[in-house]
DNA sequence: ACATTTATTGACTCTAAGTCATAATTACGT
DNA sequence: ACGTAATTATGACTTAGAGTCAATAAATGT
């Protein structure tokens, strides 16, 4: 390859990042339905023809940005899966993490919902499709490798399939986010501020370890000492961080 | 009210149902992107306009319909709920109608997850989204009674408050189905067929209960004879169910 | 300097939601 | 039965915005 072509893929790698960042704001801003790519053609100033350059359709951009936040939070996730301290305290810290993310990137919440509905996929190329799929499966992997090693550890009853509990966990963690987030269930269930809500996801990541018997219970031993080694050692950069 | 008006008013509920039948059929059919008003307008053989007269916008004509399916889903968890037995067979029952209700109903779940943007509601009148939150606020009043029963029996602790719990079992019931849907994920889990899906949110909503220490835990009772028994009460009619 | 290849553009097409002036129908008093 | 007012239904029209592509501009190589 020659030096102009090293230069020019440089160059559109650049201004593909140019379109995720401007898109990423746009997105988080107006959400999927109200994206619109005139406004972002304007906001990168280049025309809409060459963000087409760049992506087969309006969805494909939206996977591409999920992807990138998708990933973003898997790199928080192997940082928090590298905790030292027994299988459930690491388990503990992942959930940490995610309830971090939740904290910091409240508004992509919103964009992991866009993915949920089957129509968005079919227009979504298949590259953005595999490149997605990666990233699920590091998140995945994360999981479901501190169930083998608790199984291994004598944490977890060697009969326990660590896929299922690395289901498990990602269901509890989807489902409590989505569902404290939905204002009817704020209301029954009095959850009045973004971090009661964060709680409660939580307490049902407990509840699981606790129905799989990952030792030691959440009875038979203070995680208070750990949520705060959690703190210090994965989030030193954590100021924006005021609620246990 | 003159006879004619009240006349005009069944012919108008009755144009509506049919609205909303067609629609329904459309909507899971196609997905709330490609339904397309001109095309229902075709297939009720009124003009668009004339569904105008009913709705506000198309999302508004959505959310009737989705709250239509979750009407009826709310319908069977009361029947579920009447079940006679102890109070986690109660929930057992609950459960066992949830995803009764996702095998016979596949495709609602596409219809409940267009619900989770937030745009969507924007465009959706208050009084359609006053109607889905009665709708919602009946499902978790039916699950937070059982578990009101079950501190009034002891099967729960009584510093327990029943809404955690409530909200505990729609996020992994949520979290699971939804979890279970993605093709990443039923790849990474082995989730072959419908069935297998079905099997982990109830064995998710198990580990729920076990983590709240409901009595009688899973390892202690056997449920075999309770899911017969739900099977036969509950769901007499179900000659559609074949998995356990 | 010129030819050729590559990159960029924005006016255009097309689809589909939502509107509203007009037309058709119905209600009702005489 | 008729005429008039009120109600109801219509579909051509407006508008928004995704996606296209022929024309234009820039870069490259000789």
């Amino acid at each position: 390859m020659s030096v102009t072509q090293q230069r020019k893929g440089r160059e559109r790698a650049a201004r593909e990042e140019l379109i995720l960042e401007h898109g990423r704001r746009l997105l988080l801003r107006e959400g999927f339905q109200n994206l619109n790519l005139d406004e972002l053609a304007r906001s990168i100033e280049y025309s809409k023809g060459t963000i087409y350059l760049h992506v087969e359709t309006k969805e494909d951009l939206a996977l591409a940005i999920a992807t990138g936040a998708l990933k973003e939070r898997a790199d928080l996730f192997e940082r928090a899966s590298k905790f030292t301290g027994l299988t459930r305290e690491r388990m503990r810290a992942v959930g940490f993490a995610c309830c971090q993310f939740a904290i910091v990137h409240r508004d992509y919440f919103n964009i992991e919902m866009m993915l949920r509905s089957q129509s968005f996929w079919e227009k979504a190329s298949e590259e953005r499709r595999r490149q997605h799929g990666l990233q699920a499966g590091r998140l995945f992997h994360i999981v479901s490798s501190i169930a083998t090693e608790a199984i291994r550890a004598g944490d977890l009853a060697p009969e326990v399939r660590t896929q299922d509990v690395a289901l498990s966990l990602i269901a509890i963690t989807m489902g409590s986010h989505i569902a404290s987030m939905q204002p009817d269930i704020q209301m029954l269930c009095g959850l009045t501020d973004p971090f009661a809500a964060v709680a409660a996801v939580r307490r049902n990541q407990d509840l699981i370890c606790d129905g799989w018997s990952w030792k030691p219970l959440l009875k038979e031993f203070d995680y208070t000492a750990t949520d705060k080694r959690i703190k210090t050692e994965i989030f030193p950069e954590a100021t924006w961080y005021t609620a246990s």
